[in-house]
DNA sequence: ACATGGTATGACCATCTGGTCAACTTTTAT
DNA sequence: ATAAAAGTTGACCAGATGGTCATACCATGT
């Protein structure tokens, strides 16, 4: 019997994100305060008390939930300059956002539900991070627009409408599958939506389309 | 001492409407399950048997929020048929929605809460009165789309577009302020915030600037 | 064989949950 | 004045809540 010494194998690790997973669904359907620990350790097929053997507490598994998946954001976040095409970059942004939102759903809609609540636990980061994230990429927007590359938007307005517009599709999933009559978005779906919503905001901003189709 | 008679200012009417404001705060932050009814009775200042007196349970005091937005909602919803004007109509699209989400930022938090958990109060009215009028809406973009008043885009995903967009600014508000390092956003934001959508959304869509400015 | 360190979990605790109820006061109608 | 109706509230209940802990299990190295 060879006994496996695969990172990543082991009883911990493989407790430790079938618990993730759970709390990740339950925390983004009934927020930090409507999660029990009880409907998470069910979701996860295991007796409450090994739930926090392995997490500590309720707290520290919401709290490194939001970690995992402002790391996720932050991993998506390319370098651009001013003699970036603004078409290219903006059409990657809006792509990537798309991704992120698809993959990681339930990341999405955990994020939504920290901030509903006000973001008690995000202060910091909304501060700081993330916000000299936004204000680089915005006075890279202006420099496009003085130099007659895009419409002279608001910078700051247009990462917010890419930003809602992309995440809406996790956020309120509910809604579009009743809308829409749906059971679920398929590939493409959000093939088509990304597509879409490439088109009518690079066309919105005044921004050519890109070189390359 | 002449007793009022003025309709609305009884006991009853009175304290109802304090339970419902403090209620849709609270609701709106946590969801459902994460509201508690003595949270509630704090925020409204009274004892927590009185608020139950006066709603019933928790769960009809959600039921009857619900409503009251999903009132709103219908109330904002004007009629258009396809002999109008496709900038005017979608102009005024989004003002009514931005105004909606600013007048009543509780009121569409809670309905993003609903949606988050899944909208299990709301089924029946996303699979029936919201889906009919996007539909309805969305013949009628086709038609002005074949008419050449606007590019052939997809309106369902317009609608949402539009719909993901104003929403974003009662429940994203946390983020927002944050990443703008404000303590609210006022009037002017709201104007500017309004229009830089109509410009965007409008040229986005290839819609000509409606006639009258 | 045995010690060791990680894993597993039922029993338990103080506190909070939504909701009921009986007792009480206030307002209104006659 | 008086009775009926409306409003008010603390005490209380059964069940859920987050968390602790002592005990048991189990694979490993020696």
């Amino acid at each position: 019997m060879t006994t496996m010494k695969v990172p990543g194998s082991g009883t911990r690790a493989r407790n430790e994100s079938v618990i993730l997973e759970a709390a990740e669904r339950i925390f983004a359907r009934h927020g930090y305060r409507g999660a029990s620990v009880q409907a998470i350790a069910e979701a996860a097929g295991l007796p409450k008390s090994n739930v926090l053997y392995y997490v500590g507490s309720k707290r520290e598994l919401y709290v490194s939930l939001l970690e995992r998946m402002m790391a996720r954001w932050n991993a998506m976040l390319d370098d651009i300059d001013e003699d970036d095409d603004p078409g290219e970059v903006l059409e990657s942004f809006i792509r990537s956002k798309m991704r992120l939102t698809r993959q990681h759903p339930q990341g999405s809609r955990l994020f939504a539900a920290e901030v509903l609540q006000g973001a008690p636990f995000l202060q910091s980061y909304l501060h700081g991070e993330l916000r000299e994230w936004v204000r680089s990429r915005a006075r890279i927007f202006e420099r496009w627009a003085e130099k007659g590359l895009m419409d002279p938007v608001d910078p700051v307005w247009l990462i917010f409408l890419i930003w809602s517009a992309t995440q809406h599709y996790a956020d309120f999933e509910a809604q579009i599958l009743g809308i829409t009559d749906q059971a679920q978005l398929d590939d493409g779906d959000y093939r088509a939506i990304t597509d879409f919503l490439c088109q009518v905001i690079l066309k919105g901003c005044g921004v050519r389309a890109p070189s390359a189709t």
